[in-house]
DNA sequence: TATGAATGAGAATTCATTCAT
DNA sequence: TATGAATGAATTCTCATTCAT
């Protein structure tokens, strides 16, 4: 990698955590400048834009995501194991690296208008559907999950981890987050399986 | 109610309708004050900052949740019931009034900043936050749900129900919103009961 | 006129001198408002940028020219007596109002991108160029002016009179402009004449 | 020639052409870097500011037309057709090399702040007008023109011409340009001939 | 209550020029 | 000579809020 793709993903990492603290439209380009102990102008060497910079963002955290998915999707695990796997997975990432799982839902998700043109559809986050799209395909070929249709199991998934990840950043979860991992992996597990699993 | 009280309310529902499509950033007072036929200035007669009129907002449509969900909770029908139809109802929210749903989602859930003060907790959603509990506890009480701690179970439902919200707007769907009603029932019902149910 | 229109119209009288001394890229939106006494942002309440101010600003100063022009043909004079006075009246703005001639020549002429869109073929400067016809046109019909096609006479004119403007800016006469009105005037009026006149 | 100076002709050529096709102020030292397929820094080898290569620039530009005119100047023949002659040369210049012309036009005449300081009174293009004044001279000891001061000839021969490249820019004229050589060559010569001649 | 002109701080972005390599 | 990353001041434009009427 060269040196200038390096500084670009050093500056993704930073816009990255400043975005997910401050959301997109109160971090200036000069935050990211100063987190970079860079000159404004010189940011604009590597990003044309502070839009496009997001929508890098976006890319370079969804891929950390369907990287731990894909490795998760590659053992010779029930698709069982494989849900709590990708839970705890996930509430260690909101633990340890909360801007990965913040970008996603507090800028990615409620800022359509920026990601409008260039990420239409699920373009910029598609490596990571996918993943979960073969989860689901191979429980079901296996027979541990239900026949439904895709988009009513990744929003139960998806929408429950992003949830509890939404009430980890509202501070009003009294104990440690990776504790509630059984009881968030058994409600996902459940609302899949099928009856005779 | 007085005719200051109307027109407030008035304008909320037009904060709303703007706040919810464009964002809260991208949506100006004038804007506001346009969709109302109104001028900037007598617009602070009614609110005192763009901030105070979004923690209205927030109060204002999760009331509309709380109560549905409130008429739900009083009928003498089972738990599993009342899954299916408070999920049938927020679906014809997303379908018929999406602002109410979107205003929570994209507005609420992403910019902590505004509703830093004054809404700290859950104090401005606290009524449909209320009725939730009501409800899970009930299906506990009554055995038909199991035992589980509040959160765990509340990000379920309400991820569940918020992220096929945002799939619905993103306009990857391809049946008619309230078809999907059944499946998610399903789901959610699933991850609750008790193994006894 | 109201109250709105006159402060429009003072702002494009200020914003006329500013451009004709400066150049439209070396004068900027403070500059303006400071001529004006007035903050940056309420320029904005009265023109949406700055192209759209040199816009009105080409309309205006052209205005006066085609007014001027206008007077001189509705006039019961020869031909040739309009060209020498219409001349005269051209040199005695340069002297009193070099800001009319200065914008058409520094400004519109040389920034064709700032008046590419809107102002399309002769769409701003119209009025002048149609006097400029029914004069030519007037001369022609009468057997004072041989027949010649529109725009070798029009350029003939108008550059013959810019050209000076231009020497003048350069401060390289050494008499008052005025006098040398009748030169002018003669080298245009035996450009365009016929031989029998 | 050495190698740096046909290095600093070719920039020239370069800067002429998109200093007169999108104007000094929109056209970068990096526009110009591309066009030349060299780095930023090292443009800088060569002209020590953008100035100083607009400056460098114009008297190229004019060094052209000042070479052509004195070529004309030398033949022998008539003031008539050396009139007639440097018009044709000069649209075929508007047509074939526009950039020379409009370099003038557009940049040079516009933007007197660029050439204020080094290019004052006609420094920069004091060969050119050198030529045109030995045109007028000749013609005017020969009898052929009338006596006249020069600035009232120069304006009309430089004027005319000037406007009518300007016409030709705009896109206005439906014919060839050389078609109008002999009109406009006409127009000239008119203005300026004695009246014996 | 109602109007909308006025303010001014602050946003994103640009670019001539420099300089370490 | 050559490179291109780095600087930072300057520019246009926005908008919540105020206030005289």
């Amino acid at each position: 990698m060269s040196a200038k793709e390096l500084k670009k993903n050093n500056i993704i990492e930073n816009a990255l955590k400043l975005f997910s603290k401050k959301g997109f439209y109160n971090t200036t380009i000069p935050d990211i400048a100063k987190a970079m102990k860079m000159s404004v102008g010189n940011m604009y060497n590597y990003f044309a834009s502070k839009e496009e910079l997001a929508k890098y963002a976006i890319k370079y955290s969804t891929n950390i995501l369907a990287n731990q998915l894909k490795e998760i999707n590659h053992k010779q695990i029930s698709s069982k194991e494989k849900i709590f796997l990708f839970t705890k997975q996930y509430l260690e990432n909101v633990k340890n690296s909360p801007e990965v799982i913040e970008y996603f839902l507090r800028v990615y998700l409620s800022n359509r208008e920026v990601f409008a043109q260039g990420c239409e559809g699920f373009l910029c986050v598609s490596e990571f559907v996918t993943e979960v799209m073969i989860l689901l395909d191979e429980g079901a070929q296996s027979g541990e999950f239900r026949e439904q249709e895709f988009f009513t199991a990744f929003s139960m998934i998806m929408g429950c981890l992003g949830g509890f990840a939404f009430l980890s950043g509202e501070k009003v979860l009294d104990k440690d987050l990776i504790e509630y991992s059984n009881s968030i992996s058994e409600n996902i597990y459940r609302a899949l399986k099928s009856d005779k699993a």
